[in-house]
DNA sequence: TAAGTAAGTAAATGATTATTTATTGTTCAC
DNA sequence: GTGAACAATAAATAATCATTTACTTACTTA
């Protein structure tokens, strides 16, 4: 059976455009949320990818416009996702902590996407600023704070005069930071903080700290 | 006057190991914080160091033994400004306030410390964690954070029931977040973040949100 | 079914870049 | 002052890696 497949191995070639561009752009997410840009390597890529290296030139000109194209792809999955919420037919508060509890669901669940920014901010977001799709991109949820915001104040039950994108700001950094810096932070306090156990003790805290924030 | 260091340029050698080294680690520091370890240049660096490759390998052992100790350096720093607090003679509030616009400080004057970070975080500590110099670092700022909740507590001026290490992740987190993600944010927001004005802004509103969180 | 085009492979190439080698100059202890 | 150890330089080397070239195989359509 093996000495079938050792030598010659005809390899019945499949072709399948959107099948292998598609494992590329997974492959290379996840060798460059590892990696970054300059440490990611196209071999790794098109050995996981169970493909070869021209093809990442036929789908995507060579490494920088792949390296886009995950940019891309990834910011078009958080837009995707966020389109869904719907939190507008809730209390104001309410719908503010739903939104906090999202956005720490979808950076949980999509820790390349962490690290991926972490790594384009490094580089003042050289490849992000070539994009032609990022107006696409930006978010719909600065929309849904505003209006939560200003209903809340409306109605006495959030803190007036708060300014959205720096809300917005906060509630991401607080979902994301203890993401990119759990390894340094675990060096440095001799402690485990990669666990299902100290993110939940954690967003629950963060969770409070919204809510005394927002509070009026 | 050219003519003159044109061809032979005999460059009067100086000597000078203390100086070399330390030219290096600097030089080092911005290109590491600039371009993570992957994507720094040895070359880049032994330029702006003006010094040449061999002495990376002299002082250092290498690319990485230089890397590793641009991080215990930039650490070791931070440590040594953190032994410079002195908020305990202080009502508990507001010294864990000003704890909290000392890393604003910090952080902010210190951008490369910020960017060694997140890079190395990428990478999953891999250098940090062959330090033998970390216990050193593990940050006397914890132990602070400790009496004062404690103090808080017992006068009744702080919320009750606060781990020190989620108290101060956040505040790191708050205080960090936005330094490191300035660019991509800008980008998405079509909005120049990386301004004095925006930051001011940003601490004054997270400051508030700390002083929600932790008050009693 | 033949021609043309897109998809796929293997191997070479050429540029970049960390690391070494070989050598020279400087300092300091004795 | 001499020699041993250290510091510095310049140039070569060896490895790594993105990118190309040349070629083969599959699919489409006229």
């Amino acid at each position: 059976m093996l000495d079938e497949n050792r030598q010659a191995r005809p390899r019945k070639r499949t072709r399948n455009a959107a099948d292998t561009r598609g494992k590329l752009l997974t492959a290379a997410r996840i060798e460059f949320a590892q990696h970054g840009f300059a440490g990611a390597r196209t071999e790794r890529i098109v050995k996981r990818a169970g493909s070869n290296p021209r093809m990442i030139y036929h789908y995507f000109g060579g490494k920088s416009g792949l390296y886009l194209a995950v940019l891309e792809d990834v910011l078009g999955d958080l837009r995707k996702e966020e389109l869904k919420i719907d939190v507008e037919h809730l209390e104001p508060m309410e719908g503010l902590l739903q939104l906090f509890d999202f956005m720490n669901r979808h950076f949980a669940a999509n820790r390349h996407l962490v690290r991926l920014l972490s790594n384009e901010n490094i580089q003042k977001a050289r490849y992000l600023k070539s994009s032609k799709r990022v107006s696409e991109m930006a978010s719909p949820v600065l929309e849904l704070i505003k209006e939560l915001l200003l209903q809340g104040e409306e109605n006495g039950t959030v803190r007036p005069g708060l300014d959205p994108l720096y809300v917005y700001v906060m509630m991401v950094a607080l979902n994301q930071f203890h993401l990119s810096n759990v390894y340094t932070l675990s060096v440095i306090f001799e402690r485990n903080l990669d666990t299902p156990e100290w993110r939940a003790g954690q967003h629950d805290a963060a969770r409070t700290m919204v809510r005394a924030f927002l509070a009026a």
